[in-house]
DNA sequence: GATGGCATGTAAAGGGTTACATGATTAG
DNA sequence: CTAATCATGTAACCCTTTACATGCCATC
């Protein structure tokens, strides 16, 4: 049986590039450096995304050599010098046909779940540590999301600026984040107060 | 040079496997096979994690070597024959550890959000298309999980069995995937709607 | 005799995380 | 002098995904 096998193409053809739409993405807003970029996709900031700065590096010199995004020097005598990356027509036309593409449902997957699925079953005390731990991490993105929306639509209500601004992804994909992080507030602050309802801890 | 290292350093010999402790909350519940933990993790039924048939297969063999659960045969003649499997007191140990050591949020990586962020810059049709898909994706779960959530509850009010149930651990983390598919759908048609009346597409 | 559900895997490729590594400049 | 921030990577390992592979039984 001859394995039939892609050759690994460094070019356009892929079909699954994870992170590779992402970067292209954040870089249609404008010029970024990798370590830029390693902020946006932190995970104590990011809304639609997350990555840690090894991989930045590595897929941006991946979508350089595949001519899907453009890098230039940009020397700085104050502190290290950099690179700052643009998408080329390339990088546009890679992230339209990856849009025209039906995307699948992302996996929930989520280890505080895990632990409460088998909460019953274990000592409820750390369980309930973590889940009001992770309410107030959420708290807090909530309040950088909310900052960050003020700050996209400027002086205009949120309703005039969705109407007239020609930039509302990035506002959009921030609403989702923030939804999500409200959601996961109210679920944790919640379960937490119901599982010291039910088996009393001290503290 | 001697190590030059961060103090943030965990110290719990932390090896990350990942799919182990969801498989292990499963089995809690009772004996499962391979197969039905496969329909259990399914996309379209899971609540908490999402895994494959073929990764639960491998897990399965690697926990039983591990000691963390044990296997039965049970023959079947109207059917293939099949291996139950039951969480081991080493098992639980683990999941206790695993219970006992602080977790890092999940990372949101969502293509869907991704297309979004990229909107301004794209053909929004094929995007609010999928965004009309997704939200009766995000609709059909909301619906099965309440089904899931009637039959955990039986005759029992929410409140009373809440209360009262010595098994609440998937009634909780099927309630937070309801509230996720929820804001999903919610934001899903918002979004979509919006991007229609922006830019009004045939169809 | 074809389809679909039950049941269990192997192999290869791709993507992500952790640990390690380097070096500049500014502020305290 | 120390820490923090800026700036960029390499290497090894682990996890996930996709493709391939097998075989039984019941029903239509």
């Amino acid at each position: 049986m001859p394995a039939r096998r892609h050759p690994s193409s460094l070019g356009v053809g892929g079909l699954t590039m994870a992170l590779r739409h992402a970067v292209l993405a954040v870089l249609l807003d404008g010029e970024y450096s990798g370590y830029q970029l390693a902020k946006i996709f932190d995970v104590s900031f990011s809304n639609f995304w997350y990555a840690v700065p090894q991989q930045l590096y590595a897929e941006l010199a991946k979508l350089e050599r595949a001519g899907l995004i453009a890098g230039r020097q940009v020397i700085q005598h104050d502190r290290p010098n950099k690179r700052l990356f643009t998408v080329t027509p390339a990088g546009l036309a890679e992230l339209a046909a990856f849009a025209a593409v039906p995307s699948k449902p992302s996996s929930i997957r989520e280890d505080l779940l895990v632990m409460v699925q088998a909460v019953d079953r274990l000592d409820p005390a750390p369980v309930i540590a973590q889940l009001e731990e992770r309410a107030g991490i959420a708290a807090a993105k909530v309040e950088l999301f909310d900052r960050t929306l003020r700050q996209l639509r400027g002086d205009l209500t949120e309703e005039t600026f969705l109407r007239e601004s020609d930039q509302i992804g990035p506002y959009l994909t921030c609403l989702r984040g923030r939804r999500f992080e409200q959601e996961n507030r109210e679920w944790c602050e919640w379960v937490a107060a119901l599982l010291r309802a039910r088996a009393p801890v001290p503290g």
